[in-house]
DNA sequence: CGTACGGTTGAATTGGTTCAATCGGGGTGG
DNA sequence: CCACCCCGATTGAACCAATTCAACCGTACG
């Protein structure tokens, strides 16, 4: 897939006409992924920026064997490494799905497009804001309620990326990987799943996700999606 | 206090001798705010940014009456409002101790001096970084290790600012106010700072903390200050 | 055919909550 | 100066959400 076509990406409105002339100057080619695959290695501090194109990634962190926390996803129209242009030490990025990247050079903030470092703070922005909203879910809701509000963040945000229909999405994670963002067990996590299930809220199979009654799930999970706003 | 004292705080490092002169050329004068007064109020876009230099502050999101979730402290040389500088809805923001701001225009983006955005940049993926630490912290830690965590990060950050004398600082939060940034109710949080008092781990009283033994916090709490590098 | 992996279920256990009461210090008003 | 009150810290006991350990099911795959 070319950069070009790229930038209908609702989460790429940031940028302007001139930026985009900024990222398509520091484009230098794609690449792919499989699944499982590392896009960057925690500590790394990498000379490049690299856009998803197609499939999703997660950001992650381990603790001392096996223990991992999910930090981010990372879908279509994102970027996987916003923390290499301030020079700082990256967490781990691998790839859930087959996955590519567009490869942006990472020196493209160097003058020349004085706005693109705007544009990049804007996202950076963003994500902080999504930091923020898993804080507030595990600070404050319990597992079914986290469970739906992160349902309702990647439904929107996969909206935003023009990849929901009528309500239903691929959602690229089994339940122990899902256990890894709400900092539960798969266990427990099964279990919440089939309470929202049964309360006929989500139908769930084959890694597609369906919502049955948005405005509830919404409701159970405090979803506000202002936080989300590009 | 003048803006020019100020820049000596090693969080400020990120502005080089050029970006300090546009920020100076931005200094609209100082304000003072009581404790518990409001310094962001949530959903605003302020047009102005403003520079803590003496006191604390907390960011925090707040669910239907009362239950509140802190989101991050901004300590002296942080800023309150960077989400201001992307056009984003803010959180709100209160002061947590007397507290003095900088207040400065916030249209200094515009052109004129294009390292700002990027130091801004910088500014926002540390705030990342310490996010992502909670995250962390909560998805993977029990609340002993979290308030351990806590502990040495702000034991950090505040050593940055030059405000840790000999392993020991102020710590102006209520065993409430602490229970509202671990996610835990007040009184766990105090058994919890039992258990580290009996461990002979810290020494609280009259909100002020020392820190005995800071080798076995940091072990207890995993804590690898690499994130909050500037 | 066997094995491995993702999902599901049950039962015992535990980290943390909830409710309720007590303690102590500092401020205020009489 | 004392009585009162309020707030933050502390303690106990019952309770609940989530974990842990363990077993079992189905299906894809070599």
């Amino acid at each position: 897939m070319r950069l070009q076509e790229f930038f209908a990406h609702q989460a790429l409105a940031v940028f302007g006409p001139e930026e985009r002339a900024g990222l398509s100057a520091a484009f230098r080619g794609s690449h792919s992924y499989q699944r499982g695959e590392t896009i960057v290695l925690a500590g790394e501090r990498p000379p490049t920026l690299q856009l998803v194109v197609d499939g999703w990634a997660v950001r992650f962190h381990m603790l001392e064997e096996g223990l991992r926390q999910t930090t981010d996803f990372i879908l279509p129209g994102e970027f996987c490494d916003l923390a290499g242009l301030g020079e700082r030490r990256m967490d781990h990025v691998s790839a859930l799905t087959s996955l590519t990247v567009a490869t942006l050079d990472g020196s493209l903030l160097s003058p020349g497009h004085p706005g693109l470092a705007r544009a990049f703070l804007r996202l950076a922005l963003r994500e902080q804001a999504i930091l923020r909203a898993w804080l507030v879910c595990f600070g404050l809701r319990e597992k079914r309620e986290h469970l739906a509000h992160l349902i309702c963040e990647l439904h929107h945000r996969l909206h935003q990326a023009g990849l929901v229909g009528d309500h239903e999405f691929d959602l690229p994670l089994t339940q122990a990987e899902l256990a890894e963002v709400l900092g539960a067990t798969a266990v427990h996590t099964n279990r919440v799943l089939q309470g929202l299930r049964k309360d006929g809220l989500i139908e769930l199979r084959d890694q597609r996700l369906r919502i049955l009654r948005l405005p509830e799930l919404q409701e159970l999970a405090e979803f506000d999606s202002g936080y989300l706003e590009v």
